[in-house]
RNA sequence: GCCACCGUAGCUCAGUUGGCAGAGCAGCUGAUUCGUAAUCAGCAGGUCGAGGGUUCAAGUCCCUCCGGUGGCUCCA
């Protein structure tokens, strides 16, 4: 009886006897039987397991539910494979492939003629008949070659048998008549999914191979509940309606014409904040000793080839033919910085040597990836470039991280950052990188923000860090980049004489960190909804008036808040109170003062502060102060 | 660039099986002088993305191109 029992151990640290063939589904429920509705999976002695595993040794047993990473992944993963099912069933002749989680849903790839919406429409049913059906997820382990002869006619899966380690049973899973090659686990059955939306499809491009077959993926979310959905259904909503894209037309900041796709045109209030997000970093450079230059947008091409982007970057280079040679929008500024640094004889003394240049940038982005502010073909980064010797590297990057905090907390955006190390191509010496990229590594520890490590990704001439924000829905994006470089001073012959009385070759440093103020612009635009921090918008104090009684005391309060440096209008009351307040709100002006009998009385301004629908009566000094002391100080709330 | 879809007034959208291009908002004019998210009336506004084709007749059907959207690839 001993030998046929075994023991496991719960996450609270109780262990409790099971026979053996127990499946992890059974002593969950024994363990905890109130939370059993909830069960997706297990993990079983540190492996994701389904809860129709049976338990044969001793050892850990936890629950997976959608509240975990782990569960989410299953509970995603296994609607992938619904909708394989409902996809075959629906055009019988296609050959599914692989259909992962992603980070927030899932998707799955076919290779089948293009889709259509009507087959989407027609695959959303068969998933829902799918999913009442409530079929069991059964796993099946089988020999390789019985798999392989499972799947004779799907050369797709057959690459991925023999792709799978050669020792291992290769594992499969019914789900009713239909069978896909899995590695599990899944959710129990069918039923688990509560709520699955499909988001629509897409070609794949074949990588490299224009002539290969071109598959169709097939994208969707999945929850456990009806209600799960119904609320990702809202903030989806409510994240379309910050569309930076909209926002930014509407609130006239910044639009794009036909004749010019993928070239902003800034309007009026748009350069307002341009200006502003300018000012604030030119604040920043002046107190860490940058010098700003300004180099030319056209360069023959003669300079690309020695900065390595003719070799690297050509395909991204508008160029000019002009008389008898060929010139090329530059699509970044280093190779100006460059030329700067080598103009003269150069001595340590000048090290390090910080050059900024806010240039226009150009770069021929594919028109498929064109996408508002955020990917576009002309933009101006806070770019610079710092002229290092290998000893001063760590005290620059500290310093950068050290502005990134601050820069970034002025917006109230969280960051993150991704260390890229040695790529396969990677040019110096292997030694140099090691050093440079267990410097970073410290940087970063200390700097005690998360980060990623992206191993192989880092540049040809360097390891780099780049730095992420999200928007209000979680979709990340890269914005500044911090990127040692041992190559470009080396070709452009770059050196400076040492206090040893020789000839060196500086490090140099790229960076940016807002990136580009399009992108900056576009996701800030996004977390806030249109709804900018008082120093940034364009509009920051918009007075109304009651009655023409009371017109000209406003214009005079505006005139005062002028004299403090605000930007402030007067809505002169040819509309109702209402409708200009209304329009104050829709035009995100973060001060609205309203002004009557009482106020011209009593010398104060009654302010409504949105998204606050509660007005608040301050003096007229009080409020001209107020709102200056928030501008000055950047204040991001008040 | 690749796959699919979309393109009607400044914006959001209607427009039947091919048969006289519409609405709301915005704009302009006039009236209204108002206490916190839309006062009323009138007027004006269009080469239906562009070009070609089918047809007695095309916003509507077909082809090509341009632009956009969602993905892919790439990227700040």
């Amino acid at each position: 009886m001993a030998a046929e029992s075994i023991e496991i151990i719960f996450p609270d640290a109780g262990r409790r006897p099971f026979p053996k063939g127990t499946t992890a589904g059974q002593a969950l429920a024994d363990w905890k039987p109130e939370a059993s509705r909830e069960l997706l999976a297990a993990r079983y002695r540190g492996e994701l397991v389904d809860l129709s595993r049976p338990l044969h040794h001793d050892g850990s047993l936890s629950p997976v539910t959608f509240e975990d990473r782990a569960g989410k992944e299953i509970l995603n993963h296994s609607a992938a494979h619904i909708v394989a099912k409902a996809l075959i069933e629906t055009i019988p002749e296609a050959l599914p492939t692989v259909g992962p989680a992603e980070e927030a849903g899932f998707h799955y790839d076919f290779d089948v003629r293009p889709l259509t919406p009507e087959d989407l429409t027609r695959i959303t049913a068969a998933v829902d008949r799918i999913v009442r059906a409530n079929d069991p997820f059964h796993r099946v382990e089988l020999p390789r070659e019985e798999a392989l002869h499972q799947f004779r006619a799907n050369p797709h899966k057959q690459r991925y048998i023999q792709d799978a380690p050669p020792n291992e049973p290769v594992s499969i899973y019914r789900t009713g008549l239909w069978i896909d090659l899995c590695r599990g686990p899944h959710v129990p059955s069918t039923g688990a999914i509560g709520g699955l939306r499909l988001l629509g499809f897409s070609g794949l491009s074949a990588e490299g191979r224009p002539e290969g077959p071109i598959l169709q993926r097939v994208r969707g979310i999945a929850f456990p509940t009806p209600e799960g959905l119904a609320a990702w259904e809202r903030q989806r909503k409510e994240a379309e309606a910050r569309d930076h894209r909209v926002l930014g037309e509407r609130l006239e900041l910044f639009t794009f014409v036909e004749s010019a796709p993928g070239f902003p045109i800034w309007l009026p209030k748009g350069m307002i904040v341009v200006r502003e997000l300018e000012k604030f970093v030119r604040e920043h450079l002046a107190e860490a000793g940058y010098s700003e230059v300004r180099t030319p947008l056209l360069f023959d091409k003669s300079v690309f080839e020695k900065s390595g982007h003719w070799e690297h970057y050509k395909d991204n280079i508008f160029l000019v033919p002009m008389e008898n040679r060929v010139y090329g929008l530059k699509p970044m500024n280093c190779p100006g910085s460059m030329l700067i640094f080598g103009a003269r004889a150069r001595s340590y003394r000048e090290l390090p040597l910080r050059l900024a240049e806010f240039a226009p940038l150009h770069r021929l982005e594919a028109s498929g990836t064109i996408h508002g502010l955020t990917r576009v073909r002309e933009f101006v980064q806070d770019d610079a470039h710092i002229f290092v010797t290998e000893e001063q590297v760590a005290g620059e990057i500290r310093t950068l991280l050290a502005w990134i905090a601050r820069a970034f907390s002025t917006f109230h955006l969280e960051w993150s950052y991704e260390l890229s190390t040695r790529p396969a191509n990677f040019l110096g010496e292997a030694a140099v990188w090691d050093r440079a990229e267990a410097t970073l590594k410290q940087l970063l520890d200390d700097s005690k923000v998360a980060y990623r490590i992206s191993p192989g990704e880092g540049a040809f001439y360097g390891p780099k860090i780049d730095i992420f924000i999200k928007d209000s829905i979680g979709r990340a994006w890269q914005t500044g980049t911090i990127q040692l470089d041992y190559q470009m001073p080396l070709r452009f012959g770059l050196q400076y004489q040492g206090p040893d009385g020789h000839l060196h070759t500086p490090i140099v440093v790229h960076r940016a960190i807002l990136g580009t103020w399009e992108r900056f612009f576009g996701v800030l635009l996004e977390h806030t909804a249109g709804r900018l921090p008082v120093w940034l918008s364009p509009v920051q104090v918009r007075l109304l008036p009651i009655g023409d009684a009371h017109s000209e005391a406003a214009r005079t309060l505006a005139g005062e808040l002028r004299a403090r440096g605000l930007r402030v209008e007067v809505a002169d009351p040819t509309e109702s109170l209402g409708k200009r307040v209304r329009q104050a709100e829709l035009d995100r002006v973060p001060y609205i003062g309203v002004f009557g009998d009482r106020e011209v009385a009593e010398g104060t301004v009654t302010v409504r502060r949105p998204p606050s629908k509660e007005p608040k009566l301050f003096s007229r000094a009080e409020f001209v102060d107020h709102a200056a002391n928030v501008v000055a100080t950047r204040s991001f709330d008040p």
